[in-house]
DNA sequence: CATGAATGAGCTTTCATTCAT
DNA sequence: TATGAATGAAAGCTCATTCAT
């Protein structure tokens, strides 16, 4: 074997079946996609989908959580970016604008995601976490903007809510 | 049929099975109801929930149609009704938040209705017309009290806009 | 309807779909044998077999415990019956084999019933119940025996378990 | 390779597989049991396992041949033993016994085995060939019994079947 | 109108077996 | 030889829908 062949011709089967889930799951909602659907898009067979989701709620739930991470992550490179706490406040709300487009078709799983949240604890739970670390992110930014000056003195935590909330309403 | 007999022995066979549709979909949600479970919480037959609803995805179009139409009317009555424009906003916004709180268990629906929305053009259609009653409604409230000096000049439109985003994320 | 039509259509389902079952599991096995196989030989659909029966292993169990206890209703008869108790012991013995031909195809599955009984708690309880109904059936007549004089005196209990022994070695 | 290598890396791979298999089919039954649990225990994988037995079946075949050689083996060397054939029987009978017990968890096995027996002639023949040694060891043995006078003159034949029946009882 | 037994297409999930490495 | 990721043919079970009564 040259030095330079590909040594793991494992290609990241979870992100793969993620990836492929995360399309058939836009464009047919949880309830109306296939297990069979999901293998097919990912090149795989039902049951190497197996191999790495236990079952097709593992597999939703690992994709809401990628998803969910992954946003997470990207709103809290904004709030703890450079500049001043307007300009960051700006586009933390541009970039949630954004995101909701760069989600493109996952953004119709948002409604399903919320329906998931209200009737399993689990999901309930994780989502939750999210939606505070959103708050909380949200509040620090607020209060940095007030110590300077920037913004007028107001709850921050209360503020971050009522900002959340209004958010979320744009989302659907 | 004797004079005595009850003349009209179906007294809103609908309404009742709508009425045990929105306890069941409440409960369990769209997806993991049973026509089985309706037909049971309503007292009748499997067969006769199919004599007054041709499918289980009609009857569920029926069942979000009714609450619509029911909230819009219920809104339309107070942006309509007398007192200054401020007074009726503040009820129409209390209304709001009491009718989130009187669907009650019903407000776990609410994700399942945007979802299907989002899927079904014709239960996209029925839930954009409400919406846009809610937001006509609205505007005229506003338009109303700028007329008569209560509010600031802005666009009622866009304001109307941005008030039924607020809300519905509220909802959420 | 005249008075002579058949006014229930309902021919004993379960009876209906224990009789093809027996057919079948006796033919293939436990283990090898498909609802599917079960439907088709009850003249029913799939569907109709999981109405009556809970799953696979319900039929199962349901089944075994008719045979169990149509045997041991019939073994009890003899016991309690006319005769010397020398006749009606050699009677049992006889209808013991008599019923092992007469089971036919359904002796195939007593193996897998034993192994069923070491297997699953519950069906090992069933089983002994009829072990057991077998013995104490089978003490009494031997007590029976001894007081009349025709049996030498030995423990009825002790006798009786080496002789359900003897049989059931006889059955495999 | 070098003289110090390792001659044969594969010391006897066939019996660690198939005191896997014992272990793992004893513990859940041959329906329930699976390849890769069997693999598991062998300390190989599933490829490795593929390599000595051509499927599941054959695997099962092979368990139950080397159980029965390994009974039928030590039965013989018994019955062929020193000592009076009075003697030789009772050993021969407690040996059984001891087998039983000695068999522990292998014990759950029989009811299958017997089953496996009634179903695919293949496995009938062995397993009869294994009773036919048993019958006719202990035919000589008894015959042995009868020419030195220990034993009453009976059919030799006739007396071991009735034996086998009754330890076969016994086993379950 | 009303019933509910019956249907059967279709779903998720399992697992013996293969084969590129 | 040895591996274990991948396969795919089933299997058990569900449930929206129908229809003889």
């Amino acid at each position: 074997m040259s030095p330079l062949a590909v040594p793991s011709p494992d290609p990241d089967r979870s992100g793969q079946i993620l990836d492929a889930a995360s399309r058939v799951f836009a464009r047919l909602g949880f309830g109306s996609a296939r297990m069979e659907a999901v293998a097919a898009e990912s090149g795989l067979s039902k049951g190497a989908v197996y191999l790495y989701f236990r079952s097709k709620d593992q597999l939703i739930d690992a994709l809401v959580g990628r998803i969910v991470s992954f946003e997470t992550r990207r709103l809290r490179e904004i709030a703890r970016g450079d500049g001043s706490a307007r300009e960051r406040l700006l586009q933390f709300g541009d970039e949630y604008g954004a995101e909701l487009i760069h989600l493109g078709p996952l953004a119709r799983m948002v409604p399903e995601v919320y329906a998931r949240a209200l009737r399993h604890s689990h999901a309930r739970q994780a989502f939750q976490g999210y939606l505070n670390g959103f708050r909380v992110e949200l509040a620090a930014l607020i209060a940095d903007g007030i110590r300077q000056g920037e913004f007028r003195v107001v709850d921050p935590a209360q503020t971050a809510l009522a900002i959340t909330g209004r958010l979320e309403g744009l989302a659907l």
